[in-house]
DNA sequence: CTCTTGATCTTCT
DNA sequence: GAAGATCAAGAGC
């Protein structure tokens, strides 16, 4: 019987051309981000994420989502100071920044702008593109568009933990690689805090279909 | 589609 | 002791 290529999803006449293993190929990748991106403000770094690839032992996608926080901002782990838990987002920028959400998932964070700033980047949805098969095994679930769709969602999909807090975000086993070409980038509220909740500080990719929720 | 609720536990007051 | 940068499932429309 020839049913050959009977994918269920991205099923493209086009695409028909490599015999390919088990995934779609994954797109080039841009220029790798250097620690230095991180060290200017929160809401230039923010959006210049929108359409990165982010990768954590070679697995991840490009980023669709996030929200820009700051140490002056009361919805902010730092608005009230250093702490045990939030303490890193007070060193240099560069850096990533876990914490556990609800008693149950985690959600990762880059340090941005000079040290003492205390202001982060929430990583809040990635389009998933590298090593979907480990992140369906993580996640428990086949549909690509629920794997990474929300910041706890994608840390479960990147085996992201408290082990990954304060790590360098240009050394292994995280990379970054800046978007390739433009994106175009939205903006909205930030979603689910309850205080300065009319600033709008949430970036994503227009029209992406891997958002947490529709801008 | 929207709305509600339970799960679960660390953090800081 | 209460709140919280969430998620998934279920009810209702």
């Amino acid at each position: 019987m020839t049913i050959f290529n009977r994918s269920t999803n991205d099923s493209h006449p086009k695409m028909a051309r490599t015999p390919k293993p088990a995934e779609a190929a994954a797109p080039p990748l841009g220029k790798p981000l250097k620690r230095s991106f991180f060290n200017r403000s929160v809401h230039e770094v923010a959006p210049d994420l929108i359409g990165a690839t982010l990768l954590v032992g070679g697995v991840g996608g490009l980023i669709v989502e996030v929200e820009a926080y700051h140490h002056t901002d009361p919805a902010a782990h730092s608005f009230n100071g250093p702490t045990p838990r939030n303490l890193v987002m007070f060193g240099p920028p560069g850096f990533s920044y876990v914490y556990r959400s609800y008693g149950i998932h985690w959600c990762v964070n880059f340090v941005c702008e000079k040290e003492g700033s205390a202001s982060a980047v929430l990583i809040r949805a990635l389009e998933p593109t590298h090593g979907l098969a480990a992140m369906r095994r993580r996640r428990g679930l086949e549909d690509v568009r629920a794997l990474c769709s929300g910041p706890g969602k994608l840390c479960e999909a990147l085996g992201i933990t408290i082990a990954h807090s304060a790590l360098p975000l240009d050394a292994p086993p995280v990379a970054l690689h800046a978007r390739t070409g433009k994106a175009e980038i939205v903006t909205g509220l930030r979603i689910g805090i309850t205080k300065a909740v009319d600033l709008p500080w949430r970036y994503g990719l227009k029209a992406s279909r891997f958002v947490s929720k529709r801008f």
